[in-house]
RNA sequence: GGCAAGGUAGCUCAGAUGGUUAGAGCACAUGAUUCAUAAUCAUGGGGUCGGCGGUUCAACUCCGCCCCUUGCUACCA
C-alpha cells in the first residue's frame, strides 16, 4: 500500500527560562508528546519542535538576583529543562532557545513585514516607571492599594480581594514590587500591533472548524468585546531582542516567544536534509502545523498569533489544542502540602511511564482541568499495566520457555479474537489521531482484559499435566503472546521504553503500527524479563514529603530579603497558622458603642464597660485599665467578639471581649470603625 | 463584577440531540482458580446524575434561578 505520509510540524508551548519543570508543564509535553510519537509510529513525517522562552523583565530580575547575567541565567535553566523532558521520554526533534539567531531574524522579518502593511502603530501612553531602578514596570511589578476596595498588595491590573480591574496607574500608594521605591507616571512612545485589522480574519478563522469548540468560545469573548491594539514593544532595560528601528526598546517577549517555534524549526531544518522550511511555513502550504497549549495562553495562540502570522505572509496554524490544568489530589499544587513537584523530584523516585500513561488515561480533546489523584494514580497503573498487560505475556512466556523452547506455534490458535484485536486498530488509531487518549487506552485496556479471559477459559496449566495436550498449551500461550505483541504496538506511543523492552523481549525489529497485521508463528523470543515493577506508595508518599522539605528549604531561602526587625511587632509575634475562611466566619464581630466605662474595685488591670450592640446591651470587663481613662471610653465605638461564651470572672460576668492591639501597659490600643458604622453591624 | 468551563457511584471519569431497570475502570464483598510481578476469572452491593422551581405524557438530559469549584478578564510568562 503505498501512500505520502503526512507532513505534519508540531510544538509544545515554550517553558519559561525561569524556574523549573513541574508536574502541571509535564501534562503538556506528554500529550504532545504521545500525539507525536503516534504520528511517528503510524509513518507520518512528523517533526516535534520546541524551545526555552528566554526574554522578559522576569529572567532579567531572576540572574540579577541570581548575580548571572540573562545568558548564564538561560543556559542553566535550559540544561535543566532538556534534562528533564528526556527524563520523562519526551522526544523533541528540537529543542532551542528564543534567545537565538534564528529567532532575531524571524522575529525582525515579521515584525518589519507586518510594518509594511500598516499593521504597526506607534502611540504615546503614560506607564509606571520606577526611579530608582530606572526601568518601566509591567503591572505585575507594581502594587498597591486597590482603588475600588482599598485592599493592601494588589497587582498593578486586578484586585484579588473585590476583581475589580484597573490600569497600575490607579493604583493608591503603589510601590515597585523590584525595588521598593514609589513608581512615578512617566510617558513613553509605545509599538502596537493593529489588532483591530484583523477582526474579520479571525472571527472567521477562529470558526472555522479546526479549534476545540471550547477554545472557539473563549476566543468569541473577546472578539465580541472588540479587540484592542496590542503593546508590543517594551522600553530597556529588558532582556529581549531591540527592536531595529527603535533603539532602546525591545520586542515584548510575548511577540518573540511564539516566532520561537518557528526559529526552532529553522535551526533544525539548516542541520537536516529534506526538511524545508518554506514549504511547512508558506503562505498556503499544505504541511500540518499544530500547537499543543495551555488554557492560560489561549489569546496569545488564537488571536495575537494567527494575525501576526497573516500580517508577514506566513500560514497560519492548522490547528491550536489546548489542555487543562493539573490538580493534585483534587487541589490546586501546593508547595506546602508538597503537591507542587518537580519533574526531577518525581523521577528521583517514580518512573516516567507511570505519569506518561496516568495522565494518558485521563486525557480527552477538550479543556478539562486533569487530576492527578495519587491514590487513584497508583492504583490504576498498577491494575491496567502491571496486573493486566505485562501479566498476559508473563503468565504464557513461561510455558514458551520450559516447555516449548521460547518458540512460538506455527498455529493461530484464536483466529477471531485476533481478528478483533487488529480492527480494533484503526477506532484507537482515531481517538488517538483526535487526542482522545484516555478513550483509545481504555479501548486497549479491555482488549487485554479480553486476553487474559482468552486465556484463563484455555487453562494451559492443566493441560501442562497431560501428555496429549501440550501442542494446544504451546497455541495458547502463543497466541497470548502475539495479543500482547499487538498490545504493546498500541500502547507504544503511550510507553516508549516498555515497548522497547517488549520488541527485544519478542526478538523483533522496532514495531510500527501496522504491524499489528502480522502475526509471530514459529519465532523465537527472547528471555522474559518483567517489563515494568509496580507503584509503591512508599515512594509516591517520599516524593510528596521530598516536595514538601524543598519548598521549605526554598521558603526559607527567599525569607532574609525581608529583614525584620528583631523588635518588631512581627517578629516578637509570628503570624498564626492559617485557617480557613469557615473558620474565620465563626468570629462574630460587631461594632459596638461603649456606653458606660468605671473602675472595678481590687482590679488591677480591668475596666468594666457597658457595650451597646444597637438594641442589646453586654457587660465585659477588658484590660485596658493601664491605658485609657473610663470617662475617654465612653461614647466611643469599638469591635467586640460578640459570640464569644461568657467567662465568669472573679467581678463577674464577662460577655465576650472588646479588641485591642499593643504589647500592654500603656500601650493598649482599643480598635475603632471609621466614622459611619453603627453599633450591632457586623464586622467581616 | 463580567464571561467561560465543570459539579454523574468511595476515587477517577464516560454518557445523556428527553423515553424501558444511568455506565466503565479502580476500590469493596463473595465465589472460582493458582500459569503469572499476591497477578487472573465470575458474580454482586453501591448513585433521589449540585439544589430549588418550570416546560412536558415523560428530564440526569430543555428553560429559569441559586449554590460550589476552576479559569480568563489583553504589558507575569
Amino acid at each position: 500500500m503505498s501512500r505520502t505520509p503526512r507532513d505534519i510540524l508540531v510544538t509544545s508551548a515554550l517553558p519559561y527560562a525561569n524556574g523549573p519543570i513541574h508536574l502541571g508543564h509535564m501534562l503538556e509535553y506528554i500529550q504532545t508528546d504521545i500525539w507525536v510519537r503516534y504520528q511517528k509510529v503510524r509513518e507520518e513525517n512528523c517533526t516535534y519542535v520546541c524551545a526555552d522562552d528566554a526574554h522578559g523583565a522576569a529572567i532579567m530580575l531572576k540572574a540579577e538576583q541570581l548575580g548571572l547575567t540573562p545568558e548564564q541565567q538561560i543556559a542553566n535553566v535550559q540544561k535543566e529543562h532538556e534534562r528533564d523532558f528526556a527524563g520523562f521520554h519526551v522526544n523533541f526533534d528540537n529543542f532551542h532557545s528564543t534567545h537565538s539567531e534564528e529567532n532575531r531574524e524571524l522575529s525582525n522579518l515579521i515584525y518589519q513585514r507586518n510594518k509594511e502593511k500598516g499593521y504597526i502603530v506607534d502611540r504615546e501612553i503614560t506607564q509606571l516607571f520606577d526611579p530608582e531602578k530606572e526601568m518601566f514596570l509591567a503591572d505585575r511589578f507594581v502594587k498597591g492599594e486597590c482603588p475600588k476596595c482599598g485592599a493592601e498588595d494588589q497587582y498593578g491590573d486586578n484586585c484579588e480581594v473585590c476583581s475589580a480591574t484597573y490600569a497600575a496607574t490607579e493604583l493608591k500608594n503603589p510601590y515597585s514590587t523590584v525595588s521598593g521605591s514609589t513608581p512615578i507616571e512617566k510617558p513613553t512612545t509605545q509599538l502596537f500591533f493593529d489588532l483591530p485589522q484583523f477582526q474579520g480574519m479571525l472571527k472567521e478563522w477562529t470558526r472555522s472548524g479546526t479549534l476545540q469548540e471550547g477554545m472557539a468560545n473563549k476566543l468569541s469573548e473577546w472578539l465580541k468585546a472588540g479587540l484592542q491594539q496590542w503593546d508590543i514593544s517594551r522600553e530597556a532595560p529588558y532582556f529581549g531582542f531591540e527592536i531595529p528601528d527603535y533603539p532602546g526598546k525591545y520586542f515584548y517577549v510575548w511577540l518573540d516567544a511564539p516566532i520561537g517555534y518557528m526559529a526552532s524549526f529553522k535551526n533544525l531544518c539548516d542541520r537536516q536534509d529534506g526538511l524545508d522550511f518554506d514549504h511547512y511555513w508558506k503562505k498556503d502550504s499544505n504541511a500540518e502545523l499544530y500547537h499543543f497549549i495551555g488554557k492560560d495562553i489561549i489569546n496569545f495562540h488564537g488571536l495575537f498569533w494567527p494575525a501576526m502570522l497573516t500580517g508577514a505572509d506566513f500560514r497560519t496554524p492548522t490547528g491550536v489544542f489546548s489542555h487543562g490544568f493539573v490538580t493534585v489530589n483534587g487541589q490546586k499544587m501546593s508547595k506546602s502540602r508538597g503537591t507542587y513537584i518537580k519533574a526531577q523530584t518525581y523521577l528521583q523516585h517514580l518512573n516516567p511511564e507511570y505519569l506518561r500513561y496516568y495522565y494518558g488515561v485521563k486525557l480527552g480533546n477538550r479543556i478539562d482541568d486533569i487530576d492527578l489523584n495519587l491514590e487513584d494514580f497508583a492504583q490504576r497503573v498498577n491494575s491496567d499495566l502491571v496486573n493486566k498487560l505485562v501479566n498476559i505475556a508473563s503468565r504464557c512466556a513461561g510455558f514458551i520457555k520450559k516447555k516449548f523452547d521460547n518458540t512460538l506455534s506455527e498455529n493461530i490458535a484464536a483466529p477471531e479474537l485476533l481478528k478483533e484485536f487488529q480492527e480494533s486498530g484503526d477506532v484507537i488509531a482515531e481517538f488517538y489521531e483526535n487526542r482522545e487518549f484516555g478513550q483509545a487506552l481504555r479501548t486497549i485496556m479491555s482488549l487485554a482484559d479480553k486476553a487474559n479471559q482468552y486465556i484463563d477459559e484455555q487453562k494451559p496449566w492443566v493441560y501442562i499435566k497431560e501428555e496429549d495436550k501440550q501442542e494446544l498449551v504451546k497455541d495458547t500461550c502463543s497466541m497470548g503472546i502475539n495479543l500482547f505483541r499487538i498490545l504493546m504496538i498500541y500502547m507504544k506511543p503511550v510507553l516508549p521504553v516498555m515497548a522497547t523492552d517488549a520488541e527485544t523481549f519478542l526478538n523483533v525489529a522496532p514495531l510500527c503500527w501496522n504491524d499489528k497485521d502480522h502475526v509471530l508463528t514459529n519465532h523465537e523470543v527472547k528471555k522474559f524479563k518483567p517489563l515494568m515493577q509496580r507503584v509503591e506508595m512508599d515512594k509516591v508518599n517520599a516524593m510528596v514529603e521530598q516536595s514538601k522539605a524543598e519548598a521549605e528549604a526554598e521558603a526559607l531561602l527567599n525569607k532574609p530579603k525581608v529583614t525584620l526587625d528583631p523588635n518588631s511587632p512581627l517578629a516578637l509575634e509570628p503570624i498564626a497558622d492559617e485557617i480557613s475562611f469557615d473558620d474565620f466566619a465563626k468570629i462574630d464581630l460587631r461594632i459596638v458603642k461603649i456606653v458606660k466605662a468605671e473602675h472595678v474595685k481590687k482590679a488591677n488591670k480591668l475596666l468594666q464597660l457597658t457595650l451597646d450592640l444597637g438594641g442589646e446591651e453586654r457587660n465585659v470587663f477588658a484590660g485596658i485599665k493601664s491605658a485609657y481613662n473610663p470617662e475617654d471610653l465612653e461614647g466611643k465605638l469599638t469591635v467586640m467578639v460578640a459570640n464569644l461564651a461568657p467567662r465568669k470572672m472573679k467581678f463577674g460576668m464577662s460577655e465576650g471581649m472588646v479588641l485591642a492591639a499593643g504589647p500592654g501597659g500603656e500601650d493598649i490600643y482599643v480598635l475603632s470603625p471609621d466614622s459611619g458604622a453603627i453599633p450591632g453591624m457586623r464586622v467581616k
